[in-house]
Order: structure tokens, then sequence, then C-alpha cells
DNA sequence: TAACCCGTAACGTTATTGGTTACAATATGG
DNA sequence: CCATATTGTAACCAATAACGTTACGGGTTA
């Protein structure tokens, strides 16, 4: 609500809403417990970093969750990112052929 | 059933096995159609590279598929290749605090 | 004031994606 | 048999991302 809404949100921000807010987490803390800098949680929850496949596991087991629902989320969101960077590729479509 | 789990294919050899062969493709020529070097192609069919987003919108452009079903291969292959080269991490719980 | 949290800048390392060019090995067709 | 096509791959390049440590300034709070 109070930041920029994006079609797909940024993981990051479902992290620091459903995660780490509704149990009063720092960032600084959840850094230790998750077991990365501080720096690297803060890039993700403030959108600057993505998910990697090994965050996805530490979040998995930290907050009692799949893996997969964090990747997921990433996807479509790179999905959508790429899909603003590059309107319009040269693509040919082979499934005619 | 299967104590012995199957790892997830790479996605490259989807593409091979389900795209490039059945439509008799070239590594060259699906390259050319898709606007990437043949280097790259080659990469990704031989499981050298993954598939990136904007690869997975090259893919689903030219072989009338869906992105998120590229991008949800890559997710579940480096999800496999994350727990095995990270077999115990050191990550607190934190859903029970 | 002191302690804490946070964002972030400034360095580094490592890995991945992508490109071009070039070479050798193996097809395949005339 | 020979010419061409196809393929894998090596050697270079650049850009980007993830992660780390250290350090600084701004804010909150006890």
């Amino acid at each position: 609500m109070t930041m920029t809404m994006h079609n797909p949100p940024h993981p990051g921000e479902v992290l620091r809403d459903l995660c780490l807010e509704p149990l009063g987490l720092t960032v600084t803390d959840a850094a230790a417990a998750l077991g990365v800098s501080r720096k690297t949680l803060s890039a993700i929850v403030n959108g600057r970093a993505g998910i990697s496949p090994e965050m996805a596991l530490r979040l998995s087991i930290a907050f009692n969750t799949s893996p997969e629902s964090w990747l997921n989320q990433q996807s479509q969101y790179d999905l959508w990112v790429a899909r603003q960077g590059s309107p319009k590729m040269k693509v040919q479509k082979l499934y005619a052929a």
C-alpha cells in the first residue's frame, strides 16, 4: 500500500509484509537467523535483489514454507521485468513449421 | 516407490527432446529463429546453461508455450542443485518464535 | 547520551548469461 | 571422394547478480 505496487509484487515485499513484520523481526535478526549478511537481506526486502535458489531454501526452513513458492514468485517478477524490458524481440515462430 | 529421487531434468534436455527433435530443428536454425547465438542455445540444450527469463520469453513465442513452464522447470532444477550443494545450512526456525 | 536498527556506499570474489571468432570432429549429399 | 553442414567447444570479451566485510550517517528509543 505504502510502496509502489507492481503487478507481480517483488518477493522481498512479500517477505517483509508476511514474514518479518507479523513476527516483529528486524532485518538484522532475521539475517542472522537465515545465515546471511544484513546487507543481503536488506537488498531483498527493499527490492534490489532477487530470491536465489539457496535463499529460497533458507526461507523455507526459517518460515516453514515451500521453497517453490518463493522461486515461483521470483519467476513471476522476473518475467514481468523481462516483458517490460524487451517489448519486441525478434523471434520466429517454429511451431507452425 | 522411489527411494532414489530422480533429479529433475535440465530444461535444455526437455527443449531438445520435446521441441527441437520433433520438429527436426538443428541447433543452428533454432538459435537463429530464437534470435540468440548458436553457442547460447548449444549451452542450454547441453545442460551447461539455464533458462533465463528472457530466454523463456523467446521459447514461449517460438514454440507456442508458456514462459512460466520453462521458468518453473528451471526453478525445480535449480532447487535440486541447491539442495545437493548445501545439504545442511545453518538456518534457525523463526515460525515458532 | 548511549544503544540499537537500518539503508547503503565501497570495496572484493565468484558465477552466470550473452556475444564473437575460430577450430576440429562428425555427419550428409553430390 | 569431396564439399558442405552441423555440432561442440575453446578463447576471448562485457554485463549482471549474489554474497561477503567494513564503515558511515540517520533515525529511534531506552
